[in-house]
DNA sequence: ATGGCTTGAGTGTCAAGA
């Protein structure tokens, strides 16, 4: 069973991306990022059609985050959580929901976030990133309390350390790169969550979000800040995780790409 | 080099992303 995370860069733009990989990749469960839709215009019956469940919490312009589940495998989402109940938000940037099986077994709790960009070190942005992500991980401790099963996937924009950097002397203690950020994600590996990613070995110099500008993704001058972290029960049981470049190839394609982990259920 | 693309909002041009 695949999980997965996408930040797609507008639902509205991308949708016909969105399509054609579910039908090639057929993820079990997959959280998708930067929708910028309010609610009444996301597509749920073009989703709905291509076989997934799907919950959603959007805004006017940016942020917006939703939950898509395999229908053939699952019941619709339970218990919806959207943002943190620990940090009054205006931004639509967290989604969680219990995801149980079709017979009736609970297979896990799943947590999709869109962490703040924080925009320069130092700024007032990076400051809301990080009380964000304070509050997030008092949040994540006490979700895996009642749910040793649990996935938290999203666009972090955190590049976990300089292998997920092209150019980490460039990057060097700036945005999603510093040392600040870092102990932010430490913070929830600490409870216990793993990077996926990590859990198996990889190619060098692989990445999830390259800019538009310069041709930095022919270039392969891209960071690696797209992550499913795993509780240890659902650790245990991955298999296989990787990075799927196919959509950024595409013609107007998001500036990021799906990223996945297989994991036993 | 503070640009360089892309999106949404909205019709001129800017904020925001990473």
């Amino acid at each position: 069973m695949k999980i997965a995370s996408w930040n797609v860069n507008s639902l509205r733009v991308r949708l016909p991306h969105l399509l054609d990989w579910l039908v090639t990749s057929r993820p079990a469960m997959l959280g998708l990022q930067e929708t910028k839709l309010t609610d009444d215009k996301f597509p749920q019956k073009e989703i709905e059609s291509a076989g997934y469940h799907v919950v959603f919490a959007g805004q006017p312009t940016y942020n917006g985050v939703a939950l898509l589940v395999d229908a053939a495998h699952f019941q619709p989402p339970h218990n919806v959580q959207i943002n943190n109940p620990l940090f009054p938000d205006d931004q639509a940037r967290l989604i969680a929901a219990d995801i149980y099986a079709t017979q009736g077994k609970k297979a896990m709790r799943l947590i999709c976030g869109y962490i703040p960009n924080g925009s320069e070190v130092g700024s007032e942005k990076f400051d809301y990133k990080r009380r964000w992500l304070t509050a997030c991980a008092a949040w994540i401790q006490q979700e895996l309390v009642t749910h040793p099963r649990l996935a938290f996937v999203g666009d972090f924009n955190i590049a976990p350390d300089d292998r997920d950097v092209h150019d980490p002397a460039l990057w060097h203690e700036k945005i999603l790169c510093s040392t600040a950020e870092r102990q932010h994600l430490e913070a929830l590996f600490k409870l216990g969550l793993s990077d996926a990613y990590r859990l198996h070995e990889q190619p060098a110099q692989q990445y999830s979000w390259w800019d538009y500008r310069e041709a930095a993704f022919r270039r392969n001058r891209g960071l690696r800040i797209d992550l499913i972290l795993l509780s240890a029960e659902l650790a245990a049981a991955c298999t296989a995780s990787g990075i799927d470049a196919g959509p950024r190839r595409l013609e107007k394609p998001s500036d990021h790409t799906p990223v996945w982990a297989d994991v036993r259920l």
